[in-house]
DNA sequence: AAGCTAAGCGTTTTT
DNA sequence: CGCTTAGCTT
């Protein structure tokens, strides 16, 4: 078969597998066919990048290794060719002949690793993979650094002989604030500022810099202040191997550690994944870039996809000289340059491209378009929050008249602060919204407490969870007796589990032994459950022999009652999880508990207004976006206009906001607003003067809006991430002998119902839990 | 042990 | 302003 026949044939084959192909321009095709060696693909915003990445995998599978093996159809000829044309002139793709000669995938598994950096954009590449590829792209390993350090670690973090095994559990930025201020309750008192301004920082840095106690110490030199973080850093340490716990930095730091210290461990990796492709690679920090060199040591095919333009990340740790010096650290390594955008209008592409040219350390880019010109930015001043608030509001009244959808319309801020005055506006004038960010799911009270009961059924060592539920709820164990026993544990080296399961032969606990052992009890009896019942199951049991939810029907509000429900979305979200994961386990639920994000449950499904900060909506469009608060001191922040670095990074910000948008973009800004209690003035922002005149419509003087009558309370009309589902107001009845459904106790029958204040206490049999009494209204039964 | 009140403090945030 | 927390009171 001659050359330019395979060439011929695999262009043509591709062309028909990737049907986005023919749409692609010559850069973003360039950028999808050049499969070997490193490659740095320079993306703006909005140039197609996803699409690129995706089809860029389905393009190594299909041409990179298939074109120099075996896996071609056989006897390929003229014909065939012939036919592929034909197939693609008229556009019908179904049928058996042409199946045949698609068929030729590479043996599984297919040798790819995409790490993006949040899981909304591994979830995105997943679903557009497995809808190309069909279901072998689950080989693929499209995933977050996290999740990938995760699975690297789960398998063999043993064989790092530090103490750990692969059921760790994860720590959260609570669990180590939690952890490091015990840490540093020597050297600094109760102080938290200091452990979340001063040692979470250095010690994090420590930890990207690949620094373990150990080395971070003989780096302290002679410098008192860090000799003495040494010592917090080492306790630290100790307390999270104890814990059988990895803290974020460590996921990543270990699992260098891993490959530099078990080379054949790396090695499986490296042949593993013989493609590695990096998103948002902007973002990247020094241990990123360590994972990934090695990853990638051995075949050096890897794709570095970013936009030195959209890197936000520097206060975390990320280094855009990662970015700019790619071709530098990657010899030979091609730049492709994407430059074209799809998603806005010329005007407000304009518009960022004039803001982001005042940027001096950038690699010079230039974005265009072909998109029509589009409406004028409008940049709107007013006197202060509250008008600007309703404006937002009224405009967006305005566009829903007009036709749009609330989806369509997004309001980003600075700062998470900003966002009541808007939610206030937003309910007077009876918008639906949801704010992204904020609190996450897995950050409430009772979700956290329920998963600590999770952590510590699974690692008794866990010293921290431990001592956050032994009084949740309320059980008449109070802190004297948690620090008596943790003095003991200390004393005696055993865990504080232990210590509280043997309480009966420590004189100190003699009065209290009857309570505690009862609950230690309870918590054997879980923990018996474990590998016995169902994952969602055993978080019921959790609730309910805990005490926990009885405990909160007891309270009886409407705080109390959406608890409840959070907690069965929480039994819910592990039936998803069990159902989704081929290996459900207690620590893999556990995992992706910790390493979800507010923003990767965001679905546009909802008709609501979305708000979030700058930085949560990098990734996302919106055809109407609000910037709110375009003033000196805010956009750009307070402390980042004495530093230029800091200045610029505050611009790529900007950039990042503006590009947000496809059709519409509206700034705003007030002369003084109310901040952490006072109010301050401030000018506008100078990335307002940075857009060119002929861009923008400026609204200089808005008419005063009046003052509107603020609600001496906000209802909570407030449309949670996750409890999207109206409360129904139940107004169903229900009498002796109905048999109904709970959340979390399942099926029961009606036994007696009493009207009570407003409500009525129902008296339930319960099936596997015996007789229960709940208010109709709370409990969210259904009648069956 | 639990509840209440005064005091303090407050970028951006993923994992 | 609004939330968390320390520390005091019962």
């Amino acid at each position: 078969m001659q050359d330019n026949m395979i060439t011929e044939f695999l262009n043509l084959r591709h062309k028909i597998i990737s049907a986005e192909f023919s749409r692609m321009n010559e850069f973003q095709r360039e950028a999808v066919l050049t499969t070997n060696g490193p490659l740095l693909v320079l993306a703006g915003a909005g140039s197609g990048k996803t699409t690129v990445l995706v089809n860029r995998i389905a393009c190594i599978l299909k041409y990179g290794d298939a074109a120099n093996s075996e896996y071609m159809p056989q006897g390929l000829n003229n014909n065939d060719i012939t036919y592929l044309k034909s197939c693609l002139e008229s556009g019908s793709f179904a049928d058996e002949r042409l199946s045949a000669l698609l068929a030729v995938d590479p043996p599984a598994p297919w040798k790819i690793i995409a790490i993006t950096f949040t899981n909304k954009a591994a979830n995105e590449m997943k679903n557009r993979l497995s809808s190309m590829l069909g279901e072998k792209a689950s080989d693929i390993w499209a995933c977050t650094f996290h999740s990938a350090c995760a699975r690297i670690l789960r398998r063999d973090i043993d064989k790092l002989d530090m103490g750990y095994s692969g059921s760790f559990t994860i720590y959260d930025t609570n669990d180590v604030v939690a952890l490091l201020r015990d840490c540093c309750r020597e050297i600094a008192g109760d102080d938290r500022s200091f452990v979340t301004k001063t040692a979470m920082p250095i010690i994090s840095r420590a930890k990207e810099k690949n620094l373990d106690p150990a080395a971070f110490e003989a780096s302290a030199g002679t410098d008192y202040r860090l000799k003495k973080l040494a010592v917090v850093y080492y306790k630290y340490q100790e307390a999270l191997r104890r814990a059988n716990a990895l803290d974020f930095d460590d996921m990543l730091r270990l699992t260098v550690k891993l490959f530099e210290k078990r080379p054949e461990v790396l090695e499986y990796y490296q042949n593993r994944f013989k493609y590695v492709l990096v998103d948002e690679y902007q973002d990247t920090n020094h241990v990123q870039y360590k994972l990934v060199s090695m990853l990638a040591g051995k075949h050096k095919n890897l794709c570095v996809v970013g936009d030195d333009d959209q890197s936000i990340y520097r206060f975390r740790g990320a280094t855009i000289e990662n970015i700019l010096s790619f071709e530098h650290q990657f010899k030979a390594a091609r730049v492709i340059k994407l430059e074209q955008n799809y998603r806005s209008t010329s005007v407000i592409l304009d518009a960022a491209n004039a803001v982001i040219k005042n940027n001096a350390g950038r690699k010079g880019k230039n974005l265009w378009t072909e998109n029509s010109k589009g409406e004028n930015v409008t940049v709107c001043r007013f006197d202060d929050e509250p008008g600007e608030s309703q404006y937002i509001a009224d405009t967006i009244l305005e566009g829903i008249k007009g036709g749009m959808k609330f989806a369509q319309h997004a309001v980003l801020y600075r700062m998470n602060a900003q966002s009541s005055s808007i939610e206030k506006a937003f309910v007077r004038a009876g918008i639906p919204y949801r704010i992204i960010g904020g609190h996450r799911f897995y950050e409430r009270l009772e979700i956290k407490d329920i998963v600590a009961y999770l952590c510590v059924l699974k690692n008794t060592g866990d010293n921290l969870h431990f001592s956050r539920i032994v009084n949740a709820p309320k059980r008449s164990i109070g802190s004297a007796t948690v620090a008596a026993a943790l003095e003991i544990a200390e004393q005696v080296s055993m865990t504080l589990y232990d210590v509280f399961l043997h309480c009966d032969e420590f004189a100190y606990f003699s009065k209290k032994v009857s309570r505690i052992s009862g609950f230690m009890k309870d918590l054997e009896d879980l923990r018996g459950m474990i590998d016995n019942i169902p994952l969602h199951e055993l978080i019921k049991s959790v609730m309910i022999k805990s005490g926990y939810l009885a405990a909160l029907e007891a309270e009886n509000d409407s705080e109390a009652k959406e608890r409840i429900e959070n907690l069965s979305t929480l039994v819910s979200n592990a039936a998803e999880y069990e159902k989704n994961s081929d290996e459900p386990t207690l620590e893999g639920f556990l995992e992706e508990a910790a390493l979800m994000a507010d923003i990767d449950n965001y679905d546009n499904s909802a008709d609501t207004v979305v708000m979030m900060t700058v930085h949560s909506s990098k990734g996302l469009e919106f055809p109407v976006v609000f910037i709110a608060g375009m003033e000196e001191g805010i956009f750009p922040g307070q402390n980042s206009a004495a530093f230029p670095e800091e200045l610029e990074e505050e611009r790529r910000l900007a950039y990042v906001a503006i590009t947000r948008a496809k059709e519409k973009l509206h700034i705003s800004y007030a002369r003084g607003r109310m901040l952490f209690g006072s109010t301050v003035y401030n000018r506008p922002s100078r990335f307002i003067a940075e857009i060119p005149d002929e861009l923008k419509n400026s609204v200089n003087e808005r008419p005063v809006v009046e003052k509107h009558k603020i609600p001496a309370k906000v209802p909570a009309v407030r449309t949670e991430n996750r409890s999207v589902s109206q409360k129904h107001p139940t107004t169903v009845v229900y009498s002796p002998g109905d048999t109904v459904l709970h959340n979390v106790f399942g099926r029961g029958m009606v036994l007696s119902s009493k009207p009570m204040g407003g409500d009525t206490l129902l008296e339930i049999a319960f099936e596997s839990f015996g007789t229960k009494k709940l208010m109709s209204n709370f409990a969210r039964l259904t009648k069956e």
